[in-house]
DNA sequence: CTGAAAGCGCTTACAG
DNA sequence: CTGAAAGCGCTTACAG
């Protein structure tokens, strides 16, 4: 098999100089209309395809950009899919490295990723130590190292930043059952490591504060891991008199959990205690009772981390963002529709 | 900033020349160790990483594998986990491209990947035509191509490949089924153009024929796709006389579906119609009834297809399987315990 | 056991 | 608008 074409013998075959090649695949420099369309269907015609390590040795670019997932939380394939799309587009190539563990050990491998020089900028999916970001500066000002940024994360006023840490639909929740009836809450809360699972807390409670005159109070906080045996065994943490109740679960893994949960005491969903979830999987809408959740645009999000990211690699400003990637999706774990609880309470 | 330091930054310091610094690194050439030795503290006191573009270009290797993914099914990304595992093991870089669309679409994506001389080889996660496959020899023979393998596929003589579409699992739920009393089954397949879902069909099929001289039926293959909503309807499919029946569904997503479908057809689970589901997702063990399920372990078997990859690379023979990633899980939908349909049946 | 030298395939000032 | 030439940072025969 002979060795692939290189710019030399595209150059040779068009008779240009390999500088004119050059010219003629990058856009740079100044070189003809016709001299470029003839270079470019000669490389065309011989299949060349440039050696991306020798142009990133000559740029001093390597033209990589990493992404840090985890195996605990699946919707992150999704994440990384809209990630890497925007990448691509952007002419970078996207390394996946997995990392689960503690907190401190994740901290430690996304900086030694960061230190490795071979990425030009890294997104974690997975919480990290704020130290470990550079995202913090709403500027985009760099320091020299490798950029790190995170999909969801907080910045120096303590707001929630990306959009996967965007909790407001809680408070859309809360507030609906609280319209429908509903003076008693509780939530069921992810790991306290994720940013998504503290706003979603964070919002709870000020949602519940906030109609603290209308009656309503919380019977707490409940869980603190992304798994349904948590939301179960939550369920059974409620005192006996807490129905009705409405149960604001940290997702739908931790929702099913609830149900479970529910069910295991005697209590019925939606009618003594109702139950939402977040991320709208797809099993969600079969379980009996369906399951009242946020639908999440993970596509979109990772799209959205990943434009931060470029922001901060050109030096630009972060993004302004485009709307919620959030929709509640109301069903019968609530009562139903958006007047679910009316209906529940009444009956 | 400075440039970061060069091989021969470290060789001007160890007072050695640049080919005794590169020996000392890649442990090639022959070099004593007191000398090695120096040249490793060196390199390591001032933080020396060796340009891999630079490495690439001299080597002409790019070092580069691609796993390509698609975003319906959310465990590909452990499987994803365990591949780059490997490979990073191996000397690696994993790149990731997220492919969706038909068939068609996706193997002429594959196919551009091979053609792009970017990759060493390629791991594919979703089902591309066989001919974009590289893999189909056993021996581990290569034409000039960028090997191109798949982790489920087909070989020649049509026996599934890959450990995602090992099987096997059907027939032990089928064979305990029939002993603990069902006489007539169904099968909510998955779709055909996954080796995962044709292997779960035919071997459903053949251990329902294999017990037809006990009096053993199949109700008929339903369904065609991973969702709930095809399980759902293939629920309501099934004759009004079906029950008893147990339903062997494709995966969990689907199983949930048939639960739901059941119910509406006022039809208990597992008294009516036991189910069962694959993939073991964290919701069905707290589904009501809890799912019965094949509990895969997805990081290994991305695990074993990226070592299928590289014997490949390396002209070696397909490694010997390992045994098992499948586990069987029975719960309440299909009544219990492994001798769970006889206490449905008798109740 | 070690060093001097060539060269992988690009891009980019620079000169014309 | 185009070409000749240098050089990015490695590795690898080759010579000693």
């Amino acid at each position: 098999m002979p060795n692939p074409p290189t710019s030399r013998d595209v150059a040779r075959l068009a008779g240009v100089s390999q500088a004119t090649v050059s010219y003629a695949l990058t856009g740079r420099g100044t070189i003809s209309a016709t001299t470029r369309e003839r270079v470019l269907q000669v490389a065309a015609s011989i299949g060349y395809r440039p050696n991306l390590a020798a142009r990133s040795m000559r740029t001093r670019r390597t033209g990589q950009l990493a992404v840090v997932t985890g195996t605990v939380l699946d919707h992150q394939l999704r994440v990384l899919t809209g990630a890497g799309e925007v990448a691509e587009a952007a002419g970078y190539a996207v390394r996946t490295h997995s990392i689960d563990g503690t907190v401190e050990h994740r901290t430690d491998r996304v900086r030694e990723l960061a230190a490795s020089r071979q990425y030009e900028g890294i997104l974690t999916l997975v919480p990290v130590g704020a130290d470990a970001l550079t995202d913090r500066a709403a500027t985009g000002e760099r320091d020299g190292g490798t950029p790190v940024v995170a999909e969801a994360t907080f910045d120096e006023q303590m707001r929630s930043l990306g959009d996967l840490a965007d909790a407001t639909a809680v408070r859309e929740l809360v507030d609906a059952l609280a319209a429908a009836g509903f003076r008693r809450f509780a939530h069921v809360a992810g790991p306290a490591q994720y940013a998504s699972a503290r706003a979603r807390r964070d919002v709870y409670l000020a949602s519940v504060e906030r109609l603290a005159g209308a009656g309503v109070t919380s019977l707490g906080v409940l869980g603190g891991e992304w798994s349904a045996e948590s939301g179960r065994l939550a369920a059974h943490a409620l005192p006996d008199d807490a129905p009705p109740v409405a149960v604001i679960a940290a997702n739908d893994t931790v929702a099913a959990g609830v149900l479970r949960g529910v069910g295991e005491r005697g209590w019925t969903a939606p009618g003594d205690v109702a139950v939402t979830g977040w991320d709208d999987v797809e099993i969600g809408a079969h379980l009996t009772p369906s399951l009242t959740t946020v639908a999440v645009d993970f596509t979109e999000a990772g799209r959205r981390a990943m434009h931060r990211l470029l922001a901060v690699l050109r030096g630009e400003p972060r993004p302004t963002t485009d709307g919620p990637i959030h929709r509640v999706v109301w069903r019968e774990s609530t009562g139903g529709g958006r007047d679910a609880g009316q209906r529940v309470r009444s009956a």
